[in-house]
RNA sequence: AGCGCGAUAGGAUAGCCAGGAUAUUCCGCCGGGCUCAUAACCCGGAGAUCGGUGAUUCAAAUUCACCUCGCGCUACCA
C-alpha cells in the first residue's frame, strides 16, 4: 500500500466481508455489500484502476450442522446459498468484477499454498489440546457441534460461546453435560493434535501495520488491545470433513479453520478476476504482491479477523498488506437489533417484492449516518428520505431543469457554463474526491445532493421562466448552468445510485455508461438536443408505509424462523413446528427391566428401561395406574435426550411416553428391539 | 471484567483527529415568496449551553481525567 492520496498508479482491489452461506441477507448485511460498491465506483471515478471482488463463505461448523439438519450436505447446501446471493447482489446493482467462493479450486490451492508457506518458515507448529468427542459414532464434535451447561451461568450454551445466556466464550472441555447436537449423546473430551499459527512471531510487524493502517477509527483502534497486549496463538485446523484439508506431507485428516480461507478469498477472487479479463487489464499479482491499494468494507463484528490475523498471513506468505479497513456499524430496526431468530429483520427479499428500486435502499443505507456509527432503518424513516431528499431535492432538479431545457431548447442552451456555476461544482468534485480520501462514503454522496440543493435555489432565485419574456439571452444561460449542474449531480451520485444516474444519463442524450466516466467529465457540455425526461423518483405514500409497518409487526410476532418459515403454519389455532424440532427428540423403543416404588410419593416410580445401547433409570409418575411387577418386560417409548432431573431425590435420565389422565403407556404395534429410533 | 466505538434541538445528523467568536444540514413546526417543477422549490423564524462532573487554556462540542448509558470485540461466532 502507499499514504499517497487516491488515485495512485496502483491497481485497488475492494473487498466485502464474505456472506457466510447460511441463510437469508437482509438489509443490514447490504450496508457492507453497497458500501463496497458505491467505494469501488467512487474510486473508478477517481481514475483508480480498481477490482471489486468478493465470495461466499462456504465452510466452517455453521453450515455443516444445517446442513445435516436439512439432510443436505454441506457443499450442495452452501452452494443453494451462494447462487441465491448471486441473484440478490445483482438485484441490489452489487457489481462485483468477481464473485467466486471458498470451495472453489482456485481459493483451496492458494489457501493451502500460503498455509503451506507459513508452516515451512516455521509459523505454525502443532499442539495437543482437548476436543469434544462422540463415543458412540466415534465422531469429532467442533464448536457448535457441541450443546451443553455453561460454566458461569448455567444457560444451554454451545461448545464455543454461552450464546443464549451470558455470552462469554467457552474454551473447548468448559461446558458441562457436552452433548452432541446431532445424536444427543454424551460427549467426552478427547487430546487431538491440532495447527497453531505463531501470530506472535507478527507482533513487531503488527505494531508497525496497525499505525500506518488507514480507515474508520473503531478498525484502527480496536485490535491494539491485542496487538500491544499479548498475542495469542491462533488454532487453524479443525476436526470435522468439510473444509480445505491441511497441506502436509502426512496423512491428515485436519481441514483448515474456517476463517484462514474465507480471507484468501480476498486473493483469489482477484485472481480470478485477472485470469478472465487478462492481466492487462487488471493484474492481481501486481495489487496483491507489490503494493496495491487493498481496501476491506467490513462488518466491525470481524474487525480482529482482518486486522491482526489477516495481516499476519499476508505479511508471513509474501503478500501486501491492506491499505484500508472500513468497518460498518450494524443496522438497528426501528431502534433495536435485528434478529433474525426471531424473524426482526427487514430481509433483501422483502424489499425487492416492494417493487423498489435498489437505488432507494442504497442512497439511505450510505447517507443515513457515517459509515463506522450504527443507523437505524425503518419504513418511516426510509420514506422521509426518499420523499424529502430524493423526491423533493435531488429528482425534483434533475426533472424540472432537464425539462424546462428540452421544452424550450431541445436540450442544453447553446450557452457556455457560468464560472459561478462552473467553480460551484468543481467545489463539489474536490468535496467529492477528498471524502473518498478520508474513507467517507456518506460525504461523497451528500457532495451530489448538496450541489443539486445549490441547483434548486440557483434556477429558484434566477427565474428563467419569467426571463424568457424580458431576457431570453439570461434565461437560456442559467438553463444552461441548470444541465450543466444536472450532469454533474448524476456523475456525482452515480457510485450510489447506479440505475437511476444511467437512466438519466441517457435521457440528457449522453452515450454509454456513465459509470465509465471519470469526475472530470462533469465540467464537460451537455448534448444540445435530448427527449424529454421522466421523472427520476416516485414518492412512497403513507398508506404504503402503514402496509409495509403492519407486515413487519406480523413477521416479528409470529414466532416463525425465516427459514423455517415455510414449514410453519397456523392450523385451527394451534401452532405448528417445523419438522426439525421433531427430529430434534431422540424417541426409542424401551423395555423395562425393573420398577421399584419411590418411598414417600404416591405417584412416582423408579424404572430402568433397556434402551438398546444401556440402561437408564427414569422416573415416572405411573403409580396409580400400574403395579410395579405388571410393568416388567413391556415395551415402552422413550424420549431419551431429554435432561436430566431429579424427581423427589432420585435422577429421572428420559422420559416414559403415555397417553390422558390414565397414562396409558405408549408401545409399538410390532416388536420392535429396545433401541429403535423411533421416527 | 478489560478493550473499542458512540451519546449534539421533538426526531435524525455534521463538526471532534489539526480548540477560536451567531454549532451544520434534513424532517417536523411557524411566517413569507414563487408557479418552470412530482402539493414539489426558494427565503426567513422558533427550538440544542453538544450524556454528566472536573481539569488544561485568553478560548473547549473539539484536548485530558473520572463517571453514566448504548452497542460491539475478547482469539474455537464466519
Amino acid at each position: 500500500m502507499s499514504t499517497n492520496p487516491l488515485p495512485t498508479d496502483k491497481p485497488a482491489v475492494v473487498t466485502c466481508g464474505l456472506p457466510y452461506a447460511n441463510g437469508n441477507l437482509h438489509i443490514g448485511h447490504m450496508r457492507t455489500y453497497v458500501s463496497g460498491d458505491a467505494l469501488s465506483r467512487s474510486l473508478r471515478k477517481l481514475g483508480q484502476k480498481t477490482a471489486f471482488v468478493c465470495g461466499s463463505d462456504m465452510h466452517g461448523t455453521p453450515v455443516a450442522v444445517n446442513a445435516w439438519k436439512e439432510g443436505k450436505s454441506p457443499r450442495e447446501f452452501a452452494l443453494f446459498w451462494h447462487e441465491k446471493y448471486k441473484q440478490t447482489f445483482l438485484g441490489m446493482s452489487i457489481e462485483f468484477d468477481n464473485y467466486g467462493h471458498t470451495d472453489d479450486e482456485t481459493n483451496t490451492m492458494l489457501t493451502r499454498e500460503i498455509v503451506r508457506k507459513l508452516d515451512d518458515s516455521n509459523h505454525i507448529y502443532d499442539k495437543k489440546i482437548l476436543v469434544a468427542w462422540d463415543p458412540v459414532e466415534d465422531q469429532p464434535l467442533p464448536d457448535r457441534y457441541v450443546e451443553g451447561t455453561c460454566p458461569h451461568c448455567g444457560a444451554t450454551a454451545r461448545g464455543d460461546e454461552c450464546d443464549d445466556g451470558c455470552q462469554r466464550h467457552l474454551e473447548p472441555g468448559e461446558v458441562l453435560n457436552p452433548k452432541s447436537i446431532i445424536t444427543g449423546n454424551e460427549a467426552e473430551y478427547r487430546n487431538k493434535s491440532h495447527k497453531f499459527f505463531r501470530i506472535s512471531d507478527f507482533q513487531n510487524y503488527l505494531q508497525g501495520f496497525i499505525n500506518r493502517l488507514e480507515g474508520t477509527t473503531n478498525a484502527k483502534n480496536q485490535p491494539r488491545e491485542w496487538i500491544d497486549g499479548s498475542l495469542h496463538d491462533w488454532c487453524i485446523t479443525r476436526n470435522i470433513d468439510w473444509g480445505i484439508s491441511y497441506p502436509s506431507d502426512e496423512k491428515t485428516d485436519l481441514v483448515l479453520y474456517v476463517w484462514v480461507d474465507a480471507v484468501v478469498e480476498y486473493i483469489s477472487s482477484t485472481k480470478q478476476y485477472s485470469d478472465r479479463v487478462g492481466s492487462t487489464l487488471f493484474d492481481w499479482e501486481e495489487a496483491w504482491k507489490q503494493d496495491g491499494e487493498i481496501i476491506h468494507v467490513i462488518g466491525r463484528d470481524i474487525i480482529q479477523h482482518h486486522a491482526v490475523f489477516w495481516p499476519a498471513m499476508l505479511h508471513g506468505s509474501g503478500y501486501s498488506e491492506p491499505r484500508a479497513i472500513m468497518a460498518t456499524g450494524f443496522v438497528n430496526l426501528n431502534k433495536k437489533a435485528f434478529s433474525t431468530s426471531r424473524n426482526r429483520a427487514i430481509w433483501v427479499d422483502d424489499y425487492f417484492s416492494e417493487d423498489f428500486d435498489p437505488d432507494l435502499l442504497r442512497y439511505y443505507l450510505v447517507t443515513v449516518g457515517s459509515l463506522q456509527d450504527d443507523i437505524d432503518f425503518s419504513w418511516a424513516n426510509f420514506a422521509d428520505k426518499v420523499n424529502g431528499e430524493l423526491v423533493g431535492n435531488i429528482g425534483n432538479f434533475l426533472y424540472r431543469s432537464m425539462l424546462f431545457a428540452q421544452r424550450e431548447y431541445g436540450g442544453a442552451p447553446e450557452k457556455q457554463v457560468s464560472k459561478e456555476v462552473q467553480d460551484r461544482i468543481q467545489e463539489a468534485i474536490v468535496e467529492f474526491s477528498n471524502s473518498i480520501n478520508n474513507y467517507s462514503l456518506r460525504n461523497s454522496a451528500l457532495s451530489g445532493a448538496k450541489l443539486a440543493q445549490y441547483g434548486n435555489a440557483y434556477i429558484q432565485q434566477n427565474e428563467p421562466w419569467k426571463l424568457l419574456k424580458n431576457n431570453p439571452d439570461l434565461a437560456a444561460q442559467i438553463i444552461r448552468d441548470c444541465v450543466q449542474i444536472c450532469k454533474a449531480v448524476c456523475i456525482l451520485l452515480s457510485p450510489t445510485m447506479p440505475n437511476t444516474t444511467q437512466k438519466l444519463w441517457e435521457e440528457m442524450g449522453e452515450f454509454g455508461s456513465i459509470h465509465q466516466v471519470t469526475l472530470s467529465e462533469s465540467l464537460e457540455s451537455p448534448p444540445l438536443s435530448f427527449e424529454p425526461p421522466s421523472e427520476p423518483f416516485m414518492p412512497i405514500d403513507d398508506k404504503k408505509i402503514k402496509k409495509l409497518d403492519n407486515k413487519l409487526e406480523q413477521q416479528i410476532t409470529s414466532p416463525s424462523n425465516p427459514e423455517k418459515q415455510s414449514l410453519v403454519s397456523q392450523d385451527n389455532g394451534q401452532k405448528r413446528i417445523p419438522f426439525e424440532h421433531f427430529q430434534k427428540l431422540d424417541l426409542r423403543v424401551g423395555k423395562i427391566l425393573t420398577a421399584k416404588e419411590i418411598s414417600g410419593s404416591e405417584k412416582l416410580l423408579k424404572i430402568e428401561v433397556d434402551i438398546g445401547s444401556e440402561t437408564r433409570q427414569i422416573v415416572a409418575g405411573i403409580r396409580k395406574f400400574y403395579s410395579p411387577d405388571d410393568l416388567i418386560g413391556k415395551s415402552v417409548v422413550v424420549i431419551t435426550n431429554l435432561e436430566k432431573a431429579t424427581i423427589f431425590g432420585t435422577e429421572s435420565n428420559g422420559m416414559i411416553l403415555a397417553a390422558g389422565d390414565t397414562a396409558d403407556l405408549l408401545t409399538t404395534y410390532a416388536n420392535s428391539p429396545p433401541g429403535e429410533k423411533i421416527r
